[in-house]
DNA sequence: CCGCTGGTGTTTAACGTTAAACCTGCCACT
DNA sequence: AGTGGCAGGTTTAACGTTAAACACCAGCGG
């Protein structure tokens, strides 16, 4: 069968003898057109298998679509797999489901960063999710001149959907300090393109990554208060993943075999370190302290999987404050969003192993 | 500071006092501009920030726009939490990516399925997953044109791609009976709009889920074979999830307090089951055998959690040769591809609880 | 010297919409 | 009777691109 020409507004318009505006005002005026007309002109549409305007003819004149696009620095697959990345998904989707926009997940060539062309998509609007700040999508995004908003990052010139990253980091610390820990390690997930080097907290530590920079930022300030010196704890750079979180406790044991804590960017990281600690024959809490961040449904759910002890953000929430900055506010001047992440102290830290009182 | 006009290939081109012709070239074709000509178009373009033509006006003039639709029956935000939606999804994503394709997330507004304003978005093609047969979406999709495909249902004008629902239910089924239970219920995820009915196997399902329809079969095939009478055998209709799994066993019970096994069409409801049947005093696969279907990695993980006994399928492969098929292949005529499942003979299910030899 | 070919660039005509401005009749108000 | 407004249309001009056809020039084999 061949299927016949596809039908467009003008089509319909001849067929029924008006003009092509009233069958365009039929869809987007109705009360432009007479009931009578409207009816006629539908029951027509519906029987060349008309489905409303073209979108891409609408979106030219217009210059709107109906989409958001959502850009991550990893592959989307890994995003997938992620639980904060999903949370955060799931806060986006709802929002577009009220608002009856489409979602648009935008696929970063990852072997050849140059090449942006998905990024050229038809979006009314770019969320950014962590960016690394020299990624050429940045800004290609920005060139672009449509609404963006950056959510775990600061571009001065964009919305952003921020967390407290220092505070709580410096929060975590101090409470692993307060229970007498001082051989502490902190384990990460990559900060900047090439990465996965064990150094020390006093090294140069790029702001590619907002949320890295800052947690560092955060951690280096707790060991100050403390009169420790950054000198002497190492930082873990590793994949976020649990196999990551566990590749990490083995790196960081053959430097420093004495250590008691570790402090995990994420919670991921931190489930895959308990789980190396354990079968290494360290018992967590009781020879080591081990804290996330992110505050996720454990990948060994709530069946005899530990508590852990990290700071609960909640992603869903910046996932709805970014697609509703994009779709329902006015969007004219950037805003600063931050929202507030908590404390949860949970059982997977105690009281340093040797410490005094023990 | 006022975003001055975007530029445009007219724009650059008399910028430069060239046609726009060349311009658009420069980008399209390359061949048929001097190099000379390009790199001043290319440059021209940097310094007046544009980032390549227009999506929509190229779209509306190609007919093509290098973007994926995918459409789930429930809400997006579900399926950010069902592991086997995510696999698919994560297959999709892969091929998209190795493609250079958007994927567009398209959320079905529950509460008017009439509107489907959203459904016409700018998309080369579409994917379905396991939608309603009468759902007014897939007839929309039909009378847009666009190529298909769906997945997990049978629509002979479209390609689909299909797992061996019926054989598998049929052979898990039959390994219950094998182990000696004739006091069997199935727990199945919802078989069309307005559900949550408990029926006998032998009332009339409508086909309007393919999934639920094929595993209902098969349930019936490998019962008429042992020589069973289906009125006996109840089909508790629940929402798909562990909380579903887990009512469900308490309306079952109350109704047969005596059955020994339990046949879930997913494994979602299968964790949610075996959870309550501990919870009720029945141990799992002591007093009650639990099936489930789909080989997800449990909410337990790898730490603790039962292992299942179930039917594994490549979700992910679903994906990848959906997204294959609109991406890559000679759409011309409707393929039906197939994707074997393979049964997997778990802990949850043993030897019925007072069966002959026990 | 002719015609052919390949490399460059131009002209023109869509692609399917929507927005703005304009027209026409009819009714109501002063 | 004149004026204003509204309901229901129409006309026209974009929106930014690409495809097809054509023009021009150089070189080249016959």
């Amino acid at each position: 069968m061949v299927r016949a020409k596809r039908a467009t507004l003008k089509s319909i318009a001849s067929d029924l003898g008006v003009t092509h505006t009233s069958v365009s005002n039929a869809y987007n005026n109705p009360a432009k057109v007479s009931k009578e007309l409207r009816e006629r002109i539908f029951a027509h549409a519906r029987a060349v298998h008309y489905d409303g305007p073209h979108p891409a003819a609408r979106s030219l004149r217009t210059g709107r679509c109906g989409a958001i696009g959502v850009v991550f620095n990893d592959p989307l697959s890994y995003a997938f797999t992620d639980p904060h990345d999903l949370a955060f998904l799931r806060g986006i989707s709802t929002v577009c489901e009220e608002e009856g926009a489409n979602l648009v997940l935008i696929p970063l060539n990852a072997r050849e960063p140059e090449r942006l062309d998905t990024l050229t998509a038809m979006v009314d609007g770019y969320i950014f999710n962590a960016p690394y700040r020299s990624h050429p999508a940045i800004r290609k995004a920005l060139a672009r001149g449509l609404p963006t908003v950056v959510v775990d990052f600061d571009a001065p010139d964009h919305a952003s959907v921020l967390t407290n990253d220092r505070e709580m980091m410096r929060t975590v610390v101090a409470h692993l300090l307060a229970l007498g820990h001082t051989k502490v390690a902190i384990v990460t997930f990559p900060h900047a393109e090439g990465w996965g080097e064990i150094v020390a907290l006093d090294a140069d530590f790029s702001d590619e990554n907002y949320v890295v920079h800052e947690r560092v930022m955060g951690c280096r300030e707790a060991f100050d208060a403390a009169g420790i010196a950054q000198g002497g704890i190492l930082v873990c750079e590793t994949m976020n993943s649990e196999e990551g979180g566990r590749s990490a406790v083995d790196r960081l044991l053959e430097r420093r075999p004495d250590l008691t804590a570790l402090a995990c960017f994420s919670d991921r990281l931190a489930f895959g370190a308990v789980a190396q600690c354990e079968a290494r024959g360290l018992p967590v809490p009781n020879r080591m302290s081990v804290t996330g961040f992110d505050g996720i449904d454990p990948p060994g759910g709530r069946a005899g999987a530990p508590e852990l002890t990290t700071v609960r953000q909640n992603a869903l929430e910046k996932g709805r404050r970014a697609a509703e900055f994009l779709l329902r506010e006015d969007r004219a001047r950037p805003a600063q969003i931050s929202i507030a992440a908590t404390f949860v102290n949970g059982r997977t830290s105690a009281t340093a192993w040797g410490a005094s009182g023990r």
